[in-house]
DNA sequence: TACCAGGTAAAAA
DNA sequence: TTTTTACATGGT
């Protein structure tokens, strides 16, 4: 038996749905994708794992997404209102881009990638922890491999959700990941090395020594670098870049970044390399949506954006 | 084939 | 204290 339920929902505008779920585009059908104008993936309820399907039913000025919702239990009120949240935390919807938009007028690269980018949001994982853990595996390897190596971990050790035929996914959760061996975590193509940073941190968490969902809501952005510095296997540019996926903190700027580095000289420093000091700088005229203006920078990049 | 790609911790100097 | 090295995989 399955039990569908479907509901709109509203958000800020601008935000221009199929632009900014694209980069979902090619992402693993059993775990998140973007096909058709539809945009799916197991998310998790209060007590059981659902599959979402969301569509745009709206425009950029006046937008509105459509979600439908299946699953093999009975959909309370609070499982609808959960995965109300959780697609609003996806999709950033409550956030308006007009905040960012005025800050970067004055900057004339940014403010006509902008322009060219109109209604573009960033994309957030459901949960701080999986952002994390990406965090870690894209450490050093390429942005494709990593991502590779993510959906084998979800596939090997995430729960699954059987329905309509098909098998879906969910992120494993620091309970599963703090009880699986390191080998097992290896297995899926990770260093040694990071499947210990992956496992102890999980542990972490299941001890409730490190609390992500507390530091997003509840630290300011130098002290939750500086907490999740501490523990092994991450350090500046780990902390920074879960912030900006996982937590909205869209003023974390992953300088560092080697991609980020490079793109920002592309637009800003005749594609010399720089340092990250030089990328900060770079990155000051764009307030306190500094990761933000990365991400518009980066998909600028990949539409071949020119200035 | 070899080398590179959105780092980090530990060893070596 | 600063510099070098090991780590693992997939794309080119």
């Amino acid at each position: 038996m399955t039990y569908t339920n479907t509901f709109a929902i509203d958000a800020a505008a601008p935000f221009n749905f199929d632009l900014t779920a694209q980069i979902f585009r090619n992402g693993d059908s059993q775990i998140r994708t973007y096909r058709d104008g539809a945009f799916s993936q197991v998310i998790k309820l209060n007590n059981q794992l659902a599959l979402v399907k969301v569509i745009s039913t709206g425009v950029i000025e006046q937008p509105e997404l459509t979600v439908e919702l299946k699953a093999n239990k009975p959909v309370t009120a609070e499982d609808k209102l959960k995965a109300r949240e959780t697609i609003k935390f996806i999709f950033n919807l409550d956030f308006d881009l007009d905040s960012f938009y005025a800050e970067i007028k004055d900057d004339p690269a940014m403010n006509q990638i902008a322009k060219q980018l109109y209604g573009l949001k960033n994309p957030t994982t459901p949960t701080v922890f999986e952002a994390l853990v990406d965090s870690i595996v894209e450490q050093q390897i390429s942005i494709k491999v990593a991502i590779a190596l993510e959906e084998k971990l979800a596939k090997k050790l995430g729960d699954h959700l059987d329905i309509d035929g098909e098998t879906y996914f969910a992120f494993p959760t620091p309970q599963i990941l703090a009880s699986a061996s390191v080998e097992e975590i290896q297995q899926v193509g990770l260093s040694r090395r990071k499947a210990e940073y992956i496992r102890e941190a999980a542990e972490l968490i299941v001890a409730g020594k490190l609390d992500l969902e507390q530091l997003k809501s509840q630290k300011s952005s130098e002290e939750i670098i500086r907490e999740l510095d501490a523990v092994r296997g991450i350090g500046v540019w780990t902390a920074e870049l879960t912030m900006l996926r996982g937590m909205q903190r869209l003023d974390a700027l992953p300088a560092d970044d080697f991609g980020i580095r490079r793109v920002i000289s592309t637009y800003y420093c005749g594609g010399r390399p720089i340092k990250a000091a030089e990328a900060r700088k770079v990155a000051e005229a764009w307030g306190l949506w500094k990761g933000l203006a990365a991400f518009y920078l980066i998909i600028a990049e990949v539409k071949v954006v020119s200035v």
